[in-house]
DNA sequence: GTCTATAAAAGGATAGAC
DNA sequence: GTCTATCCTTTTATAGAC
């Protein structure tokens, strides 16, 4: 798997001063097991040694990759969002059915709730932290636009073909992403919160409150 | 301000071996200044010296009144879950207005979205570490046993007076708690994001769902 | 590319003066 | 009770051998 465009810009910009070869399949396996580490622990919690036992490497091989520990974190959040993003981006393609393409979001996040999850949590380190990461920053304004556009143009879909009544596109958008993000958090903070029992029962409240009846 | 019992619990612990006086104003004053940094960093970012240097005193202090920082981390979340449960009791009280008392727990989330996503925060950081207190875990259950009952009664109490259709108490109780965490992680991670209209139009959505119509 | 060795700094925790 | 001084460990990061 080659280097994505963020992760050799990076590269790029502290290669200026070092210059080293580009193109690196064992920096997207750091990348990942570093993930894995961050998302379970915190950025401040999680060693470069540890990462480098967990990926059967010496730690310093991660600064052959990356320019410091925050590099790492960086490529970790950008590979987050762009998993999640990925699973996202075949649902958009499905417009005829407006119910149906809702209905197949909400199970994604069942369905991929260790990945989404992931972001989720490493997000909150990112942001807590007070660094603003320009690359960062794209890749979540990428995400968040797509995100909207494919549950507004539902809304506006459904709400056109008289399948949905009282729909506020912008508002129906945000609140199910909001309960999305609270059952990613409270599968991390509940260790009996079920999240396919839950977003279950958010479709049917979804319906009921879109005046939907669902075919069956 | 008394310790609580927990805290006073947790130095009688540790005082068994180096007794100690009890009662400590400073303690608590401590525990507030620690609480403030765990909630915008995480437990590991958060350096003994600089809660001290926060709270105007030596990083040494600290170990007078704590056994070491994880007991300190102990204390904040139990402050921060303590904190956003007196908040809730108040409104355990008014049995008599169903859709009041829902609509009073969804506007304590707005005004006090401040205190309560430091518990959100913090909670998160405690389950991701793999330690498990014994007291922490007495705070939480008393904090979700008492959300869970305030929110259901509501939602029974309306079904049998035939305000609401459709209610399964438990079900919206756990949509509405999701959706309320999920409000809390992304005013964090959303600079944009505005608890009050979210928090609006859940309102809106939920009424809908009820079959609630608001007399006004 | 990957490793060993190590420098340099930061953090948690304790002893003891006041 | 609160502070100074200090010890010990961990951690980030670099230099240089292979």
């Amino acid at each position: 798997m080659a280097l994505n465009d963020s992760q050799r810009q990076s590269k790029r910009a502290w290669e200026r001063l070092g210059s080293r070869a580009d193109g690196a399949p064992r920096a997207a396996e750091l990348t990942a097991v570093a993930l894995e580490l961050f998302a379970q622990k915190s950025f401040s919690a999680v060693s470069i040694k540890s990462i480098g036992e967990a990926a059967g490497a010496n730690s310093a091989l991660i600064y052959y990759y990356f320019k410091d520990k925050e590099d790492l974190f960086r490529a970790c959040i950008e590979s987050a969002v762009e998993q999640s993003f990925e699973h996202f981006i075949a649902l958009s393609k499905n417009r005829d059915d407006p119910a149906g393409t809702i209905s197949g979001w909400l199970n994604t996040h069942v369905e991929l709730y260790l990945t989404l999850r992931k972001m989720v949590k490493v997000s909150l380190d990112y942001k807590s932290s007070s660094a603003v990461l320009p690359s960062v920053e794209k890749s979540y304004q990428r995400f968040y636009a797509q995100e909207a556009e494919v549950l507004e143009a539902c809304v506006r879909e459904g709400v056109a073909r008289g399948l949905f009544t009282h729909a506020d596109p912008q508002a129906i958008c945000e609140l199910t992403s909001t309960f999305l993000d609270g059952a990613m958090v409270r599968s991390i903070i509940l260790p009996e919160f079920d999240v396919e029992t839950a977003v279950g029962h958010f479709r049917e409240f979804l319906w009921r409150a879109l005046g939907y009846e669902p075919a069956k």
